[in-house]
DNA sequence: ACCTGAACACCGTTCAAGT
DNA sequence: ACCTGAACACCGTTCAAGT
């Protein structure tokens, strides 16, 4: 029996901050970036503009929010769920873990094609706002399980969060839609897009751009998580090669 | 024939795409990165806002070649100078030459408030637009001399350039401009900034930010350059560890 | 060809007025 | 307290009209 609905969902909840959030990401995801006005978003909620500042303050706080909640949809939770007593990334290895931590940002990117572009500008423009500390905390707790010396603590978590931060808004790119073939976001795009980055690659002065030239092809072919990966695989070589107690014979950095 | 048209300077110089990315370039120096308008611009220029759009076409291509010259002078030449049969970043060692290039990204940042912002979101926009290209050339041919597998050019570099650009994002920021005490981009005001994030990150739950709590008082006390090299050390290291040949005397590339 | 500058179609944000 | 929506002060971009 349908007929005790209480909260009259027919005509329009309640206006929320939370609501807004979520009409945000939905209108990110569904229209694009350049999408996101507040005109839309009260005509999306049935309200009026200014209602929309009754709750956010303003288009830069939302923006920060909406990718706050996507980034936090992505990563691991920060406390173990209640009955379990480890957080999930902690029964593997550190590295694993690390690994994990940085396909979820990667993978979120690719679901979200404007979060690449948002977490830039987070990056650059308040860089310890909401979204920042979130990713600095996931990828620190797994450095110090590394065995790495406390004084490296917070340089090493901030080359793995820089590195992260940087690929994933690269790789989650495609070319300025100009509305050709392939569906949006799909391999094919994606393919398209390097082949025509590998073309531009080979149309530059090859006595300027000589070694662009010798990796056009393998940046063609390239897989965009498999390099990711490769990435974060040749900085945990370069932490742990650099720990104080190594194999036998092994060296150690002196700062 | 046209006799010697001496340029009469005191009037008015022929607009020019270079003039407008010049003047564009000193009013994103001077006034910020939300001054560069239009209508700004033509006013500096004294001309009208219509006569910009004759020389570049719009306001994201014009950033772009703004970033573009700003970085340009930032990196090595791309071909020797006429006289020297040498770049002179070939001297020494390719390590120190990859130090090198990243430090000039790095200090143009903190010289240009603005270019971190743009770094960013050319490479999220248009990702191989004019600087990508540019900073990944400087960086693979270093690549290429440290004796990485051929293989691994693409991934080496883009390891690098992806942590070059996300530290240089992050590092040269100061937080939004609340017109507090210090001079903009002074070490006064860097501290001040830091003060600020580290007291933000020790008034996160501690439940829930264990590890921030933990690197808090790191973070406000680090050098942003001494940090910024220590992750390419790291990556540097991870790159050598990687390399093939074990025996010390000759190891070259194999195909 | 190059430039002018009013006009257009948008923005984000505010605020008196409503409930 | 919460919401409305017209109004304000901006944008980037266009284009008939000038030289």
């Amino acid at each position: 029996m349908v007929t005790q609905t209480r909260q009259s969902q027919r005509r329009r909840q309640v206006l929320s901050r939370e609501r807004i959030v979520e009409a945000a990401v939905e209108l990110l995801d569904t229209e694009g970036e350049g999408a996101l006005t507040v005109r839309a978003l009260s005509e999306r909620l049935s309200t009026g503009s200014g209602a929309i500042y009754h709750h956010v303050g303003n288009m830069g706080e939302l923006l920060q929010a909406a990718t706050g909640t996507v980034v936090a949809g992505a990563l691991p939770p920060l406390r173990a769920p209640a009955g379990s007593p480890q957080t999930p990334e902690s029964t593997g290895s550190p590295e694993d873990a690390i690994r994990a931590v940085a396909l979820g940002l990667f993978d979120a990117a690719a679901e979200h094609p404007w979060l690449a572009a948002q977490l830039a500008a987070q990056l650059t423009r308040s860089p310890w706002g909401a979204v920042t500390p979130r990713i600095f905390e996931s990828i620190g707790r797994q450095v110090r399980a590394l065995d790495v010396p406390r004084r490296d603590w917070f340089a090493t978590t901030s080359t793995l969060v820089h590195y992260i931060l940087g690929a994933t808004a690269q790789n989650a790119q495609t070319p300025d839609r100009t509305g050709d073939g392939a569906l949006p976001g799909s391999a094919d795009e994606r393919s398209e897009f390097l082949d025509a980055a590998s073309r531009a690659w080979r149309d530059l002065d090859p006595d300027d751009y000589p070694f662009l030239h010798e990796i056009a092809d393998q940046m063609r072919e390239h897989e965009d998580r498999e390099q990711f990966l490769a990435g974060i695989g040749l900085i945990l070589t370069g932490i742990t090669a650099g720990r104080p107690s190594g194999p036998p014979g092994d060296h150690h950095g002196a700062g």
